[in-house]
DNA sequence: AGTTGACATTTTATGGATAAAAAAAAGAGT
DNA sequence: ACTCTTTTTTTTATCCATAAAATGTCAACT
């Protein structure tokens, strides 16, 4: 295999009879050198190749063009859409991307910190992680962008979420106009801003609407059980109770089809006997039987402007006050689990 | 907020009354320094905080403590349950990983590999991406290693595999011992040896069993729909068709429930009327009904055993010729779609 | 006392690129 | 032809860390 070395501009410079300065600037194109010069240094370049050192460019520019997503699990679809565009996003503006799995452990996400301050990154996307942000460990001054969860308050930092007390709204609301009246609620037990939100929607909708929000339909799973077997699990702890409902929202989909199994497991019909919707709305939703009825959020333009954002920050654009956070609606999406 | 820029070990160096190069030995604990100088050293470092310049320690020791992950599309539960334990390994070792995500496109992964060159990435890991990897482009030695996929023969590509053929077989060996007898396959029209594979272990299982492999009923879709889609539109074809049949296997998960929602939705029973197996045990496999039976990869050990391999190659040690692939045995997981 | 060796530390060169300052070349005007 | 601009190009310094070579220090041994 011919495996022809990169050349570095010293090695251009010297073949095309310039100083590497020049070659630098014709790279780059910028600064002044005649039309001349640019073709004979290009000639080179076409000929021997050349590769820049980005190791070089960065030390020299205290900048890398690279960004770091801190996300707690990638293997999620939810975050993996998420990384996904916003991968897109910055491969178009010629930005590799990080990916910094946490795990939802602290020290993943210090040592990430840590390891991004270190590789120079120009900006850092942190997806859903801990409540405080690890930004005093940082040395230089990156811009973070978060995305789906209000930060305590941070220097430099702004974030992007969808509408998630409408979205339980929403969600609760399309339950009771279908004709539920004794609404169960199956959330996680953790102090994260989202599910407190859409917790918030389901109380707000069932007192609109005049309906008791009873204590024992409201179930918080704790953080240790995973969503499908934490959801299945109460679901049929629920059933044994005898305690009588006629609708579950499930605060994302994954739970939602926890329910649905133990539901179908103890031959409970959806949507005939109890109605159930989700949210997040992810594929899994339209493909099972039932198909989910469920909250979307626009996870790509949720990606795109955080993404947007982070680009402006890293830019050294200012960014209007008002501009520092988004909150985008959510939609519900009707399906066969909430049919009447 | 008190943002303490980090120092250079010039500045460590000036504040601890020694040169340069007596910190960088400290701080690496390589060649010799007193234990009076360490403790000098390291208490200004305690101090004031050291962050090492990764640009600068690339540029001298040209590697950069960083992977490539070249995947076609990370939000494939697949896919990213691969990359997330490539992420653990290697976070384990110190190393990041940049995240490369093709969407199947040529251009990008050219991209991609021009900019991992540039970025003096140590390694590179190449999920199941295009068949020939433009490996050519890259101007320094950077050890690859390729998962799912057996490229055609490259200077130091290496790669780490499930048994498809197995796979394919025994998904068919199932259906036949559930008693099918005219069992369709719905794959993929691609050049992919993973397909071929597959539809190999899917001829010979009948073909041992004594069962004719009905060439109208093994269905190749091209790559323009996706699984799903793909999957659904094909069955309900097929069932439009008139062709009996009583067993299908779908190449992967998300086609089988193409295939699920299809039947249920033609009122067609399973597994009473039709079994159904899919491939690759991805989580929507368990938790949707009718759960499905399925053959499971060993994504963990598939993600372990490549990365480890690829450490290997990026430490310079020989890799023995009998070590340079390995293929991983699969197994069949037995669920309702496939009781009698 | 002087040579030798072991260890500790400093000096110097280097990796590849860029920006600022300096120098050289070309063009304009008198 | 000579000065003054303007444009092009080169020189130099710098970013931060590391490795190799050089220097320095101390103690042991003949």
């Amino acid at each position: 295999m011919d495996k022809k070395k990169s050349l570095s501009i010293k090695e251009i410079a010297k073949l095309a009879n310039v100083s590497v300065a020049t070659v630098s600037r014709v790279i780059n194109n910028n600064g002044r050198f005649s039309e001349e010069t640019r073709i004979k240094v290009q000639k080179i370049i076409d000929q021997y190749g050349y590769r820049a050192n980005m190791a070089a460019k960065s030390l020299r520019m205290s900048k890398s063009k690279t960004v770091g997503v801190i996300v707690p699990n990638i293997n999620n679809e939810w975050f993996s859409h998420l990384v996904l565009e916003i991968e897109k996003y910055f491969f178009e503006k010629n930005y590799s991307v990080f990916i910094c799995n946490t795990s939802q452990t602290e020290e993943k996400e210090i040592a990430y910190f840590k390891s991004l301050d270190s590789k120079l990154v120009d900006g850092i996307m942190c997806i859903s992680g801990s409540e405080e942000l690890p930004t005093n460990i940082i040395t230089r001054d990156i811009p973070i962008v978060c995305i789906d969860r209000k930060p305590k308050y941070h220097h430099n930092v702004y974030y992007v979420e969808s509408n998630h007390y409408s979205g339980g709204y929403l969600a609760t609301e399309e339950l009771i106009k279908k004709g539920c009246k004794r609404i169960a609620i199956i959330s996680r037990n953790k102090s994260l801003s989202v599910n407190q939100q859409r917790l918030e929607g389901y109380r707000q909708a069932l007192k609109d609407y005049g309906l008791v929000a009873h204590k024992e339909l409201q179930i918080l799973l704790d953080i240790s059980s995973s969503n499908y077997d934490g959801a299945k699990h109460a679901t049929e702890k629920l059933i044994q109770s005898g305690i009588p409902f006629d609708g579950i929202f499930a605060t994302n989909d994954w739970r939602a089809y926890g329910v649905l199994v133990a539901l179908a497991e103890n031959h409970i019909r959806v949507p005939e006997d109890v109605k159930v919707i989700g949210f997040d709305d992810i594929p899994i939703s339209y493909a099972c039987q039932p198909s989910l009825s469920t909250i979307h959020q626009n996870t790509k333009q949720l990606a795109q402007k955080a993404s947007g954002l982070l680009l402006s920050l890293m830019n050294g654009e200012t960014v209007n006050s008002d501009e520092k956070h988004y909150i985008l609606p959510v939609e519900l999406i009707q399906r066969d689990s909430t049919s009447l």
